[in-house]
DNA sequence: CGATGCTTTGACGAACTTCAACGCGGGTGG
DNA sequence: CCACCCGCGTTGAAGTTCGTCAAAGCATCG
């Protein structure tokens, strides 16, 4: 089912278009590229039929091809245990990559699986060493963003090592809140696309208290919940107990609120 | 006092000896690199003089200038929060790259500081993108060991998520076991530099927690535990206990156990 | 030799998981 | 168009694990 699929050619002002949206509009005009180049990565970016809700992108244990990035939508990627349990190791907004765990072993140590509807640009890796001499940056923005992965893990770790069900669902909240602005999006009314098992299973807590914590926020008056539907009234007060005990680093993962970023880019 | 020490030079015998057991020596020689190519690499690595005990080889917010290989003893990640808390982020043993995490902000979100006696290898990270045009290998290398690394992020995710302190224990203590192992020093036997509290901070748990679960381990004929002298009686013990409800992922950071490796290598 | 910091041990309480049952909403088939 | 059904979400009660508090033992260093 999922062959891939002959790349579609599209128009220059239409590829720009398409990418400025997208996480990897950094990974190749800002480091001024001319216009034949543009078209030259035209080439290898592919755009792939939409994925309907539950169909998944790739498989764990697939051999490593391309790298992805979310376009619409949003897609969960989880690792399932030998015992047949699952692990949700991330959730990918529009915008976002996909895979770049899986480039040292070159096959995929978890699963991606459309949340719902969502179109994805792909990016042959292999096309990514051949391009290099043309584009030498790009190897290098992609460095940036894979240290960025890193540092946004590390922030996550600190989160599920030591804090209480509260304020982890905090900083998630807050985190899907900052990603969806920074995309241009609302960031205190959002639809929450995954469920509360998988929220459970990535935040490291049980249904139940996720579930028992949603209703506790809402209980304060500091947002509002309906099914998938969430708004948010009083996100200072989510970061008061976000950063109750600790920095208020909120996450950071998959191209989320920088960690720190105290750092103006003078 | 921490001056950039000017760079020494040593024969091209000692530095291929003293890179062997180096992760940069993954970064560099299997790329088939010619002697003169050696000698170029040889001019950007700087050897600093041993760190002692105590002793920071950078700062968290320090500018990021290089990345750091760790050549013998070992370093400890921490970021310390607004509020004056310690979150340890990393324990870093020899062959092990240290500063992924501050290329994209160009800024160390965390320190580094000595656990003992240590040397490093410095690696100034202006000169790879300039090395990049001669070896162009060098980039891609970097590129997949920052992907283990993000790999190995999700390995301590899924620990730290949803797995009991005697489980977070043994998978630690067979990441330590294995990651010395690689070295080609013992597994079974081996000396932890970090304190209890280190330890406690980095999987989230309580000191008080882990010298119970030491003890414990202790207690059912394990391991021996003595202060930092580890002797381990029964590793399959220790697995079976890691990997009680979940895949053996034994966490997979710096450099540690492949997360999933069933791939035999055909 | 005393001081200090790290480690260990015990008792207690809080937080979260587990188990169980019910409500709600969306999708499907009649 | 309506009714049923199934999955997801919510709520309550009981149980367990782990963190907190307190105190004592022990190595390292001045």
């Amino acid at each position: 089912m999922s062959a891939a699929q002959p790349h579609k050619v599209v128009s220059l002002a239409e590829f720009k278009a398409a990418c400025q949206s997208c996480s990897l509009f950094q990974l190749c005009l800002p480091m001024g590229i001319a216009d034949n180049e543009l078209a030259l990565l035209d080439k290898i970016i592919r755009r792939r039929r939409p994925l309907k809700r539950g169909e998944h992108l790739y498989q764990q244990g697939h051999s490593f091809q391309s790298l992805y990035a979310v376009r619409s939508g949003s897609i969960k990627t989880y690792a399932t245990t030998e015992d047949g349990r699952e692990q949700v190791t991330g959730f990918h907004l529009p915008g976002e990559l996909l895979g770049l765990d899986a480039i040292c072993t070159e096959r995929h140590g978890c699963a991606a699986v459309a949340l719902e509807t969502c179109t994805v640009c792909e990016l042959p890796y292999d096309q990514v060493d051949r391009l290099n001499e043309f584009l030498p940056g790009l190897q290098q923005q992609l460095v940036r963003m894979m240290s960025r992965e890193i540092l946004g893990g590390q922030a996550l770790l600190a989160l599920l090592g030591k804090r209480s069900a509260e304020e982890r669902l905090a900083a998630y909240l807050l985190n899907l809140s900052g990603r969806f602005q920074r995309r241009g999006l609302s960031g205190t009314e959002f639809i929450m696309s995954m469920s509360r098992t998988d929220i459970g299973n990535y935040m490291g807590l049980a249904v139940e208290t996720v579930s028992r914590m949603f209703t506790r926020f809402q209980e304060m008056g500091i947002l509002s919940v309906r099914r998938k539907h969430v708004v948010v009234h009083q996100p200072e007060r989510l970061r008061a107990i976000a950063c109750q005990s600790g920095g208020c680093t909120v996450l950071g993962r998959a191209g989320a609120a920088l960690p720190q970023t105290e750092t103006k880019n003078g």
